[in-house]
RNA sequence: GAACUAAGCUGUGCAAUCGCGUGAUAGUUGAUCGAAAGAUUUUAUCAUGAGGAAAGUCCGGGCUUCGCAGGGCAGGAUAACGGAUAACGUCCGCCGAAGGCAACUUCAGGGAGAGUGCAACAGAAAUAAACCGCCGUAUUAUUAAGAUGUGGCAAGGAUGGAAAGGCGAGGUAAGAGCUCACCCCGCGCUCUGGCGACUUAGCGCGGCUGUAAACCCUAUCCGAAGCAACACCCACUUGGGAUUUGUUUGCCCGACGUAUAAUCCCACGGGUGGCACGAACGCAGCGGCAACGCUGCGUCCAGAUAGAUGAUUGCAGUCGAAAAUGCUUCGCAUUAUCGACCUGAAAAUGCUCCGCAUUUUCGGAACACAGAACCCGGCUUACAGGCUUAAUUCCACC
RNA sequence: GCGGACGUGGUGGAAUGGCAGACACGAUGGUCUUAGGAGCCAUUGGGAAACCGUGUGGGUUCAAGUCCCACCGUCCGCA
């Protein structure tokens, strides 16, 4: 299954202000109902609502390599979590990246994201 | 065998499950839009998917646009010579200088006899000259040394990074390249060798501070901007600025056309192309000392757009740590044997240490540096470990 | 992608190629006060010394914070 990723920088900065959040030790994730997803919902050939997601890494974690790689770790274990559990759909999704995540594995970030989708209610 | 020098290669592999980008094929007994053509998306299968530096952005080029008739100035870059190349500040060869026993390495390596500037402190004096000093002479005084004035000199002293070649002889009142021999350095001419920088030998002239990575001079080269360039399509029409002549690449010469009240310029969204056949890669042969070039055959090898290679394991390799086992050099102890006046010879067993090999266990993503973004040629920087080739010096043996 | 600036004591920030750390703040000690503050005075880069010190490493120069080259880091501008 292919995620819509969210590009704009107004948006990231609409989620950080407005979203519910939880801080982890590896990731922090954001959260706010998307206003846009009946629009997506419209031009989606499979009409559902679908979550939009969007990873950060800063410059602090390391170079173009580190940050790719942690990106990668933290956007599969959102895939295997999605695939897993029921979530709810129609909300952005900001996931923030933090030092200690560069040397987990993904089973840790999955862990993480387990206890966090419980406290914002995101599961079904 | 050790040390050192130079050049080059490599940059974990295989398998299973889940997942991602791109391309091809198939499916409407997948979906949406559409009258249809078709478009978007999805599912399945197959193929394919980061580097030697992809990095830094330090140079050079292709490509594209700007207005390409042309010239100059400003600005920038380079600096022995010959070649390679699309081009270069790169590379190769060679010359000179410096370093190293040597292999070899390093060098912004033109001009200070065109001009201007600067050289702190010290020192008498810093690009010209006299503090102490040496010598002649006048005056004065005296036993004498001396003191003062005047003239000559640059040998000696002290300072400094640098004080106007070095050393010896002649010469002189004292001295001085003032003269001479030898040596050093620079320039010019002729000659030997070389395409050339340069070099060999000789003759002549000269003895000049350093600094051009200070300004500068000489020679050669460079129009500017960049794929967020640029072209096309769709949507939307809004905002800002300039001007009395206007436009054009920093400026000037020059060139060209336009308008008489409006004219001109700039900017903002999305998509497609640009965009993967190229100064391409591999192999072989030929030419060249080499950089490199030519010919033939074969191959098609990433094109993302918040940015695709990952996750979970298993096996193998490598690295590190620990343990066990085996082998071995040296050392120590014990025992027996042989020989002898004495030093001794040689074997077995045990212990210790070092090294090597094997096995087991453990490990921070253990296994570096690091991720294409228009494309190439270089340079620079980062890099765990492994491998190869060539050369030099030293040691040992034959 | 293009192109520009800056790294100096604990901090800010000076310094024509010529004795490195002006000046200010802070810190420490002294003075004054019953005590504290303010004021005044002194010290303040490291090291026992030699010497080493201007982000790092080279070079030019008699001499480099300054000039040149290559890196490292921080910050800014344009699109």
């Amino acid at each position: 299954m292919k995620y819509t990723a969210i590009g704009e920088n107004h948006l990231f900065l609409k989620v950080y202000s407005r979203g519910k959040k939880f801080i982890g030790h590896y990731v922090a994730v954001y959260v706010l109902i998307d206003y846009k997803a009946d629009k997506f919902m419209k031009t989606n050939p499979k009409k559902k609502r679908i979550n939009r997601i969007g990873i950060t890494a800063t410059k602090k974690l390391g170079g173009a390599v580190v940050r790719n790689r942690v990106k990668r770790i933290v956007r599969e274990a959102y895939r295997l979590y999605d695939k897993s559990h029921k979530l709810k759909t129609g909300f952005l999704i900001v996931l923030k990246v933090h030092d200690s995540a560069v040397t987990a594995k993904t089973g840790d970030v999955y862990g993480e994201l387990d206890t966090a989708m419980k406290k914002l209610g995101m599961v079904l």
